[in-house]
DNA sequence: CCCGGCGGAGAACGGTCGTTCTCTGCCGAT
DNA sequence: ATCGGCAGAGAACGACCGTTCTCCGCCGGG
């Protein structure tokens, strides 16, 4: 057998791919059974539950996030151009064919009300990424009451791009960041 | 019998309720039947699926949408009031006790990539507000452009607020909103 | 007063889901 | 070579869901 934690993280991955692509409850563990190539048994052996699966591929999904964000901004050389480059990775993300808007929002949608764990996992990250926008803004010299700000811009882009179809959210929301960055950081 | 009409909007009102606190899925139609008091018989006299039900709850929900804000915009004088005035319209929905995020986003989220009439109804609703904001951009002087900035960030601050728990994001949005609006009515 | 049909209540049906169990074959140890 | 135990495959189980069906009581017309 394959050792646990390359078991753990084929179910996972193949999890997260189909509950991303058809919403966590038109998704049967059998389906992730196939998809993984893990047994039903040794899935139950690695999580007690598919929600305690469903948390695992949040925070899965977490620190695919952050680790995406945070190479995208590996180019930048400003703290203004790190920002700006949040919706640069949004518009290549909503390019990729399989988009289908964010999983935390569709899942925090569809379980948040039933399943506190889900809804933490979901609260956790979009706070992690607040702080993360937090930080830049702080950087760019520019003052804390812009983070959020630039942050509903990020998540409005992806509920917009997601169900309208197309990428154009993207560089809306880059245009308003860039004028609300101009604004904030031209007084002294 | 109470008369077909009457009926109908009895279902739709309690399914609404129902979906939308819950999530549709985690709904069975027994609890639809004993929440609006009308036969599951007559329920699919009246919507020939659940799916259909889903259906014609968006649609309740876009006009019961439509007009709050239509009423909430009533007192303001100027296209730029009226613009802002989304925002206090948001503010207030986000502090009401059973608020749980945008109906449409949750739905299209969960059943967005399973039923193509679901997510019909959701981009139409979403097309509509956008269309909305773009009349009072355009009251208001202000270029095109500035229209789906102003929606991108409506729709993040319903997701932010509904997963945060907090109403915050209606002031930050607004706030955001009032810079760009300065930016964009400067000029000319 | 009797009868036929209509509507409501909820049981029934077929399917699916999450979870567990059984059976079978494989492996190392003796 | 034989045995014990572990892992995989998938059947089994109980619950539930969307949808349909059956039965019963009520109604108006003769």
């Amino acid at each position: 057998m394959i050792d646990e934690k390359t078991a753990r993280e084929a179910v996972i991955e193949a999890a997260d791919e189909l509950f991303y692509a058809h919403g966590v409850q038109a998704v049967g563990m059998d389906a992730v059974r196939t998809a993984a190539g893990v047994s039903l048994k040794r899935i139950y052996s690695l999580f007690a539950s598919k929600d305690e699966l469903i948390v695992a591929v949040l925070h899965h999904r977490t620190t695919v996030w952050d680790s995406g964000l945070a190479s995208a901004s590996e180019r930048a050389t400003s703290a203004r151009e790190r920002i700006l480059t949040i919706f640069d990775f949004l518009d290549a993300w909503f390019r990729e064919p399989d988009f289908r808007g964010c999983a935390f929002i569709n899942t925090h949608g569809e379980l948040g009300a039933s399943s506190t764990a889900v809804a933490d996992a979901v609260r956790e990250q979009k706070r992690s990424f607040q702080e993360y926008v937090a930080r830049l803004v702080s950087d760019a010299g520019a003052p804390a009451t812009l983070a959020p700000q630039l942050a509903i811009l990020a998540e409005g882009a992806q509920t917009t791009a997601a169900i309208a179809g197309t990428p154009d959210a993207a560089h809306q929301a880059r245009a308003a960041a860039e004028t609300l960055l101009d604004v904030a950081t031209a007084r002294g």
